[in-house]
DNA sequence: TTGTCGATTTTTTTCGAAAAACACAGCGGT
DNA sequence: ACCGCTGTGTTTTTCGAAAAAAATCGACAA
């Protein structure tokens, strides 16, 4: 089989898996960073055309990022993207710290070499990508903070800090990463959380994780305050 | 339009809402109630005959319980009923002790008429359903549990409560109730929960409801150790 | 016996079109 | 002017069949 059929055009490696994955990963992409505005419309239609594909994955797509919370499902009048609130970005906030702190416990006592390692692999790589890819550089954070949890032995909690994370994603962007971000020395932050778990002292750990979380809420939270969330809503 | 023709051959008030809701709760229950075992592998064709539907609505109640933790979806093998284990149920409890504290706490603190209400009518209801009638029953156990938190003003924490709550279940039913769920005085533990939630004495509200898990933990634990998980699974 | 290859048969996944539900605008009656 | 009704167009939901993928079975060879 030659090449030039292998990889036909712009595929390149495509279709591994199945479309209602690829739409899932796509739609949920464009829900996090803010590419589609919180409350739009979701037509099957529409989207059938800009994915190119048939009308199943789609909506099997959707009813999975429903239970994800980042799509709504109204009785016979489709699908739109959920709506953001300054309310919910409170409690994704406090339920991450009381959750992400279980669990980062657990992880720690827990932990074995394996888990050591990972980590810091982890680390190295969030630091390495450069902070103006903003997409990578989100994708190897998250790696980094799933990371730290990967050693506890729950995979229910670990699931929930994995959509609480996802769900709090949206804010970031919302809130817009251009001014300031820096001025916080996060990367002092991220090592220090490092740091303290490598040495297994996890209640050092778990004050600067959370310190961590309440230093960035606050600073999106003041972000977020000028901004009218009716304003950021399509429809 | 003549009554004979409304209500034809036994269909009674049924579709009101979508296909793919019908068979949503249909299979939900099917597999809390362990009617379709733990592993069972879910057939679209088999469920198309079975719930005479097509297969899109099967598949997007697929998707849906996929979320849920009670199906699995292999990549291009289809969907399984989830496994079950001694490690999860643990885990659920566990879990299930500190959110619903968190969210018990919550929901007592900003508690009003309406919601005080609402619970003594939720656990009268179940206090009236005879412990024979074990869905129904079941049903207003949880819907008094879930009365409990339901002043809580954090829906995504209600909603993780929810889940676990119906993940718990089908270890409820794994387990049998047949024997020795009357021994433990069930009925006072809910009295005693109710009268601590309706006193607002969050505290011992909270120490009745996590003593109230950890017994009936105990007691399913116990009826579930014998068992062994793998004669429970199909395939 | 063991293992591999190929053809056949299920099973999963996807498509395209039909059916049902809904929104909206225009019409007529009060 | 207001309200409700009906017809039209749009959108959602569902169906049935085709395409793609995996499992099964058996023959053949090591």
């Amino acid at each position: 089989m030659s090449a030039s059929l292998q990889f036909s055009h712009a595929e390149a490696v495509p279709q591994s898996t199945s479309a209602t994955r690829r739409v899932y990963e796509n739609l949920r992409g464009k829900i996090l960073t803010g590419e589609v505005l919180p409350g739009a419309k979701l037509k099957v239609d529409t989207l059938k055309d800009m994915l190119d594909t048939g009308a199943s994955p789609i909506r099997e797509a959707l009813s999975l990022l429903t239970s994800d919370q980042l799509v709504e499902r109204l009785d016979q009048r489709g699908f739109r993207v959920a709506e953001v609130s300054a309310a919910q970005f409170r409690e994704i906030l406090k339920l991450r710290c009381a959750l992400e702190d279980m669990a980062l416990r657990e992880s720690v006592r827990a932990a074995g070499q394996e888990w050591e390692e990972a980590l810091v692999l982890a680390h190295h790589r969030m630091v390495r990508t450069p902070r103006v890819s903003v997409r990578e550089f989100e994708e190897q954070h998250k790696s980094f903070h799933m990371a730290l949890l990967a050693a506890c032995e729950s995979p229910i909690l670990l699931k929930f800090c994995d959509r609480l994370y996802d769900l709090n994603i949206r804010y970031r962007y919302l809130a817009g990463r251009s001014q300031g971000y820096e001025a916080r020395d996060v990367s002092k932050e991220h090592a220090d959380i490092l740091a303290a778990a490598l040495d297994r002292d996890v209640e050092l750990a778990s004050v600067c994780l959370i310190q961590h979380y309440r230093r960035t809420g606050q600073f999106l939270a003041e972000r977020l305050e000028g901004l009218d969330f009716s304003k950021v809503t399509a429809r």
